[in-house]
DNA sequence: TTGACATATACCCATATGGGAATATATAAT
DNA sequence: ATTATATATTCCCATATGGGTATATGTCAA
C-alpha cells in the first residue's frame, strides 16, 4: 500500500513544508489571491495552485471568486485536530521541574517493572 | 520530485496514523518492547518495527536493549516543533467572541481592500 | 474580436511509500 | 547443540507524490 494521500487528512496535508508556508501566508486571516502567494513565496504558480488544491480538499482553505482571481481564505479551525493531538504531549517539554520529576518516576517504575516483566514466567510475545 | 521521506522531519513522520497510535502507546513515558506495542495495537510485528524505525530516525523515540527485547521510549520533546507551529493558529478556534470579532474585522478590511486591490491600476500578477 | 492576465489542468517522471510474506539475526532456554 | 522467542531486514508491488513544462480555461481590457 502506498502512503496515504495528502488529501486524506490534515496531518498528511501539512506534512509538506511548502503547504505550511502557504498556510503561513494565509495566516493573517485575510483572503489572498493565488498570485499574491506566488509573489510572496516565489513558488511557481502551478505548484501553488496544486498545493492550494490539496489544502482545499482537506478543508484547510476555501475559495471565493472575484473577477479573474480566486481568493483563498484560511480555515484555521481545521488545524485544531493537530493541536489537540500534540497538546497531549505538551507536558513533556513544559516545566523543567515537572519534566525532571516525571523522568525520575518513570525510571523508578521501570526498575520495578523490569524485575517482574523480564522474569521468565512473564514472556512478552 | 517524490514526496519527502517520512524520515525527513517530524511533520512527515506523524502523518502516518499508525505512527501516531504507536506514539500514543509510548505516551505514558515508559519504555515499551516491540511486542507490547504489537499486542496493544494489533499491528503485524514487521510493520511496528518499521514504523518505530521511522520514528527513531526522526528522533521521536530512542532504543535500549534489554535481553532480547528492544525497549522504545518516547522522546516527546521532538514533537514541540509541531506544537509550536500549530499554536500560531490557536487563536482561530479559542474564544468564540474573539473569533467573531476577528471575523468581522477581516470582512471590513477586505471590503476596503477589494475596492483598491481590484482596481485596474493594481494588478495582481 | 483580439489580446493580456490569472489560474487551473494535464502530462511526464523519479522516487518513497506501507503492507505482506518470508527470512535473517540475536538472545534466551532446555 | 537445539529450540523457542523477540525483533529487524529483505523483497515485491501498487500507488500517490511534487516538480517542471506546456497548455487549457476563464475573465477582463481595448
Amino acid at each position: 500500500m502506498p502512503r496515504a494521500a495528502t488529501t486524506t487528512d490534515v496531518f498528511n496535508a501539512i506534512a509538506e513544508p511548502r503547504r505550511r508556508e502557504i498556510i503561513g501566508v494565509l495566516g493573517d486571516g485575510r483572503a489572498h489571491a493565488v498570485g499574491q502567494v506566488v509573489k510572496t513565496l516565489r513558488i511557481p504558480q502551478p505548484a501553488v495552485s496544486k498545493h492550494l488544491g490539496v489544502l482545499r480538499k482537506v478543508g484547510i482553505v476555501s475559495i471565493s471568486k472575484h473577477g479573474q482571481r480566486r481568493l483563498y481564505r484560511l480555515n484555521a479551525e481545521e488545524l485544531k485536530p493537530v493541536h489537540d493531538w500534540v497538546k497531549t504531549y505538551e507536558r513533556f517539554w513544559t516545566h523543567q521541574l515537572h519534566r525532571i520529576k516525571e523522568r525520575a518516576e518513570r525510571k523508578a517504575i521501570e526498575r520495578l517493572a523490569r524485575k517482574s516483566r523480564l522474569a521468565k514466567d512473564e514472556p512478552n510475545n
